[in-house]
DNA sequence: CATTTATTTGCAGTATTTTGCGGTTATTAG
DNA sequence: CTAATAACCGCAAAATACTGCAAATAAATG
């Protein structure tokens, strides 16, 4: 990899997030803490960014706490993101549905794993597109502006010639008794179809979600076979998920 | 082979991937890599790349914006976007494959224009997201990540299921006899399946890429409804084009 | 056609750049 | 303060760049 490439990536970053983390940026592109210190020295030199200690924030960053732990502080769906990173495998073929936490994991998937990731959703697609090592499979179909991700019948047929390891089914409402549940018709089928494609579910899901309900209901609770939560496991919020047979992390 | 042969396959790869690794492309063209450096230097100097420790970047590559896009050349891509407008009209179905005189086109389709628009690829279908009577459906498959389109089986299966009003082939070579060509075999078949779901096909292409040749056939020039250059339509360069029963804009 | 002239290409040796690593110093959070 | 983390420094290995040169190739000339 060119270093002017690696400069392009990180100006990219800093775009996009408005600060990196040093480590975060060694370990998605695979070369040591030092090269991307140097890296972030020329650019900052070259006043196109701002070197503080940790990582690089942009420009025109004001909220920049002068502290410089702020840029540690993970998000919840970050969080999330982090636990599901621990069940996926080298050389698995894995399926993400649309959503924002999942687009976080597909941020965090180091570049060294080797994958193949089936994909409806157009943000996410383009996030894999980085990874030299994941192979990304669009799944075709009719675009959904508000989601940003494909629905209807091509969709849904181009899922069922297909079984993947895991499917990261983002999650809008679970509850204990109801199941998962959406709003959008076509997003549910959508749902249903990914689930019948996979040899296992996993639920990511902010805790705020959890005991909410929707009007369409996607699958009971049986069906999913790991939650992930921001919440530490001992948390009040997921004890009426402890008796389900469901695993939760 | 020749060194001009060399220049215009180094530039070739550079506009499409904004990158090219030094020992990369002499492995590929057979040659000893001091071969390749003299001539990235050459074309450095005559400022159509950028010469960098390791290989070489496109121009336009290192200003960071955040759309992704290369200014380089794009009056010409707009020019020639503009002429193509004039084609598509409301209610129609039209089919736009890669490249970024295609994204071009994506971004100028006025939003009050009712289309459906199938397409291969990632960039364009983010940018027909945002508009609002625009019927996206995405050509599913393998993502190529050098060109930012789907490919394979199940791509050109998908395609094989349509057939749509006008298709908009982005060109990269097209020679009076020879017809339209490609270095990407993958994306050959893409592009024949493209022509052979479209009831008529329009090839946009920069008037640099007239006259070239690359590896591989997509079809002749006679499969090809219209033609659209930026030039100006009494240009001499088009005059090889001009008893070939091809619309001309 | 033979010979000269110019260009191009590969190679070897040397210089430069880049990169990762160990050791040390500086900064930060609790 | 202390432990943890990050920054810095210098070094060495690897990769890349440059230089001069000779062989190969092409072009030009008589």
């Amino acid at each position: 990899m060119l270093k002017e490439e690696r400069h392009q990536f990180i100006l990219n970053e800093v775009g996009i997030h408005n600060r990196i983390l040093l480590t975060d940026i060694a370990d998605r592109l695979n070369v040591s803490v030092d090269t991307i210190r140097r890296d972030i020295k020329e650019l900052h030199s070259a006043k196109q960014l701002k070197k503080v200690h940790g990582g690089a924030v942009s420009l025109g960053f004001n909220n920049y706490n002068p502290t410089g732990k702020k840029i540690y502080s993970l998000e919840k769906k970050s969080q999330i993101a982090e636990k599901a990173l621990g069940l996926i495998k080298d050389e698995q073929v894995i399926l993400l549905s649309g959503g924002t936490t999942n687009l976080e994991l597909a941020r965090k998937l180091p570049p060294k794993i080797k994958l193949t990731c089936f994909t409806p959703s157009l943000p996410i697609a383009v996030q894999l597109l980085n990874k030299d090592n994941i192979e990304v499979i669009f799944i075709g179909g009719r675009l959904s502006k508000d989601s940003q991700i494909t629905i209807g019948g091509s969709a849904i047929n181009m899922l069922s010639e297909i079984k993947v390891d895991i499917c990261f089914l983002g999650t809008n409402s679970i509850h204990p008794m109801e199941g998962l549940t959406e709003f959008d018709w076509e997003i549910v089928q959508m749902k249903k179809a990914m689930i019948h494609s996979s040899r296992k579910v996993v639920s990511p899901c902010i805790s705020e979600k959890l005991g909410s309900t929707q009007r369409y209901k996607i699958c009971g609770v049986e069906e999913v076979d790991v939650m992930i939560t921001e919440l530490e496991p001992w948390d009040m919020k997921l004890d009426a998920f402890k008796n389900l047979n469901i695993q939760i992390l």
